[in-house]
This record gives structure tokens, C-alpha cells and sequence, in this order.
DNA sequence: GCGACAG
DNA sequence: ATCTTGTCGC
């Protein structure tokens, strides 16, 4: 599989913030295909020492959630950590391990921002434009928009607003466990994302696809150090 | 000037 | 993200 849309990565902080704005008229927000057989989970871990960034993806059973395929690539950190611009940051070393997939995702969960996002365009929305594949961004704490905290019980929900707009929703996946920030990246719709997060996060706090992707980094890391 | 700021 | 040990609690 390889990438539907491209573009430059060097750029300057002001031409990714352009582009971001550019590329957010892309994003389409809408149901999601009732056949999901697979989803996919992408990750990074960073190894300062040497700047690489270490990138991982798994590809799950949507049924079972157990794993079937899994990728581990490695790529020069080329672009700094800027609020907003993660996407510029991560995306270039994911893309090469969903490259190396037998076949593509009918979902991606992603580890941060869908549009939950200043100009809309988090790395969830960023990744699903790219590839044309349907993205959830899932993140562990906040980051844009207004919010009251949702109930401590898995299930409740909370929607988090900008502009007046709905842009994401806070959710408990785990009864007195500090929630997690979801929001539609692309060809989904904030009921998708709240039902696949909930769906995926059976035993834990954060979905299996992004505890495995980040499992697989993590491991291919410390071997990387190791040497 | 002060606080906030995905990973 | 990453640096880091034990420790409180379900």
C-alpha cells in the first residue's frame, strides 16, 4: 500500500502551519464503513542519542483484536517538537511502516489529535488525508478546546468544544481511570471514534492498538541502545 | 507580562 | 517523548 497524497516535509514552521490550514479543507468527517475487518495502530519512540525516531504500526483483528502483522522502521529526526506541528514531527517515519503492510487498515488509531486541533489538522487528520484510510486520534491528555470532566465511569463522555464546534470528546474508558481525548481524524465521525476507542480499550486505559504499537517501539528501542 | 502547549 | 524506584490501591 503507499500513500494516496504527498508533499514536501521541509518546511518551515510557518509553511507547515499553512499547509496545515491548506489540507484541513480535505478532511472528511462521515459514518464509517459498517465492514471493519482490520484496524492498525501507529507509534513512535525517540532515541536521542543517535536522532532516530523508531516507528512502529500493528495491524489487529478488528473482531478479536489480536494481532496479525506488525513493521518496525527507522528514521533521522529531521523536524523539532512545535505544539501543533507533531504531525510533521512523527508522520515521516510511519509512513514507511505502513508501506511494509500486506494489506491496508479499514482503520487507523492514532496516538494524538484527530481534529481536536487549531486549524483542525491534528496527526490523526494528517495520516488519514495522506493515506485516504478512515483515522481516530487518540490522545492521552489535552491539548485544544473547552471540556467538563465526564464521569469516572467507562462509557461516559464529554464533548470538547472550539469556536462553538464540537471538535472531540473526552472519554472514560475505565471506571476511575483518567480519560482519554478522542476526536474524528478522517472518513470518520465523533460517534466512530468514541465507539471504536471504547471498543478497543477492553482491558486497559488506552486502546490495544496503541499499547501494542507502543510496546513494539519501545522493545526495538531499547535494542537499539543496547549497541 | 502570564499561562498553556498532542508526543 | 524521556529521565527514573518504590509504592499506594483495586
Amino acid at each position: 500500500m503507499k500513500a494516496h497524497r504527498t508533499h514536501s516535509w521541509n518546511l518551515t514552521i510557518d509553511q507547515a502551519q499553512q499547509l496545515q490550514a491548506e489540507w484541513s479543507t480535505f478532511v472528511k468527517l462521515r459514518p464509517l464503513n459498517s465492514s471493519i475487518s482490520t484496524v492498525a495502530g501507529v507509534d513512535v519512540a525517540y532515541d536521542t542519542q543517535h536522532q532516530l525516531i523508531v516507528a512502529g504500526v500493528v495491524l489487529l483483528s478488528a473482531d478479536s483484536l489480536e494481532l496479525i502483522e506488525s513493521h518496525v522502521t527507522y528514521h533521522q529526526t529531521a523536524f523539532p517538537y512545535f505544539p501543533g506541528l507533531l504531525s510533521f514531527r512523527e508522520i515521516p517515519a510511519i509512513l514507511p511502516t505502513l508501506e511494509q503492510l500486506s494489506q491496508a487498515p479499514d482503520l487507523i488509531i492514532c496516538d494524538g489529535q484527530g481534529i481536536a486541533h487549531p486549524r483542525f489538522f491534528g496527526l490523526a487528520s494528517h495520516l488519514g488525508v495522506l493515506m485516504e484510510i478512515p483515522t481516530i486520534g487518540c490522545a492521552k491528555t489535552h491539548y485544544w478546546g473547552e471540556y467538563e470532566p465526564p464521569r469516572l465511569t467507562r462509557g461516559s463522555t464529554s464533548p470538547i468544544l472550539a469556536d462553538n464546534q464540537t471538535i472531540g470528546h473526552v472519554v472514560c474508558t475505565q471506571n476511575n481511570t483518567k480519560p482519554v481525548f478522542v476526536s474524528p481524524g478522517h472518513l470518520t465521525q465523533h460517534q466512530d471514534a468514541i465507539d471504536w476507542v471504547l471498543k478497543c480499550s477492553n482491558h486497559y486505559r488506552q486502546p490495544q492498538t496503541t499499547r501494542l504499537a507502543d510496546q513494539l517501539v519501545r522493545k526495538h528501542l531499547k535494542q537499539l541502545q543496547n549497541c
